[in-house]
DNA sequence: ACCTGAACACCGTTCAAGT
DNA sequence: ACCTGAACACCGTTCAAGT
């Protein structure tokens, strides 16, 4: 009651977060997570190694700092292509997303590691399933079939990601994917068992 | 011609560096690569930190090696299933790299920092494509299409070593994976052009 | 509340020196 | 040819001390 923290102050400390977290997000990007040490994060930062460890659990913090940054400025601008078809919408994440670059993998490797990127991840992934439940719903598969579609779908999204091929080569796998998720009419028209194939 | 090196010399070299790899192969699988250390992985070795660099270039020259083990291994037991349909030679892969584990994210990571992890990616890609070439050629695709769905099928296949979700799950991943390259018979059914949703 | 200097226990890697 | 002891330049993180 009698000592509370000033406005000003939590103010300070958040735009100091902020410029922390946009020093960090453009070193990872360029150089990526591993690459950028602490003592190179601070010095481009302009503070101590040390004081970065008042604004962040640790290195693994930081990260998640700067993914959740790159996610918002990236959820502000989707409202733009929300109403886009499925092939359009994919098209723009991917687009966006590989500009990420080397963080993609990085959150996989260490989301076996840290807990707070596990968590990270568990939410994009969660992100990227409800992408695709309007259109794999609408295309009549349900249950575990349709829960298996979403994983593929995501699966593919996470492929371009990593992978990063040619634009063209990216434009023909979102394509076939959207096709085979649309291609399930509710007219059946080819063999629904098993198939052995050879 | 004077002085070269005994066969048994080079014999033992390689029994040698074999037992580092085995070494090298437990710790890596069972911990991760970044948390065996060096000094962790000689001493297990019963060796000293920098004897390691006798036998190998540097630390993800082990990692390739121990890759290579792994796959001369799988490649060996593949044999026995090389002739059964396209869902069960898949079903047999996943089950098999899975234990391999945290190993699968790290190549990932690595393959844009190291020279050597970077081919050997790209080697197993070139593997994995091959899986599923001749039976995405029976569906009648070709061309850029083809290209495009054996990539999805490597980005599956890779999405579900990396995520490792329950085995039921898997199982309906590739289900729906095997069918949606099968089921695109000579008799054409649903609209193929692009798709509006919603 | 915020920031630092100095230290801690590591890390992967190198190299002169031994056999 | 093979192996080591000792060192190198780091790394992420901690903490007592300052303001």
């Amino acid at each position: 009651m009698s000592d509370m923290p000033k406005n000003r102050g939590l103010h300070d400390r958040d735009a100091k977060r902020a410029d922390i977290v946009g020093v960090a997000r453009e070193l990872f990007v360029s150089d990526g997570f591993e690459r950028t040490s602490i003592s190179r994060l601070a010095k481009a930062a302009a503070i101590t190694p040390n004081t970065l460890y008042w604004y962040f659990e640790d290195k693994d913090d930081i990260l998640v700092a700067v993914l959740t940054a790159i996610a918002a400025e990236d959820t502000a601008v989707y409202a733009g292509v929300a109403d886009r078809s499925l092939g359009e919408r994919l098209g723009w994440l991917v687009d966006r997303l590989q500009r990420v670059g080397p963080l993609v993998s990085t959150v996989h490797d260490r989301a076996s590691k840290s807990a707070v990127i596990a968590e990270w991840h568990n939410g994009f992934h969660a992100y990227a399933e409800s992408l695709f439940a309007a259109d794999v719903a609408a295309s009549g598969l349900s249950g575990p079939d349709a829960e298996a579609m979403i994983r593929i779908g995501t699966f593919v999204v996470e492929g371009l990601l990593t992978h990063a091929p040619p634009p063209e080569a990216s434009r023909a796998v979102i394509d076939q994917l959207v096709s085979t998720i649309a291609r399930r009419p509710t007219s059946r028209c080819a063999v629904s068992g098993s198939i052995q194939a050879r």
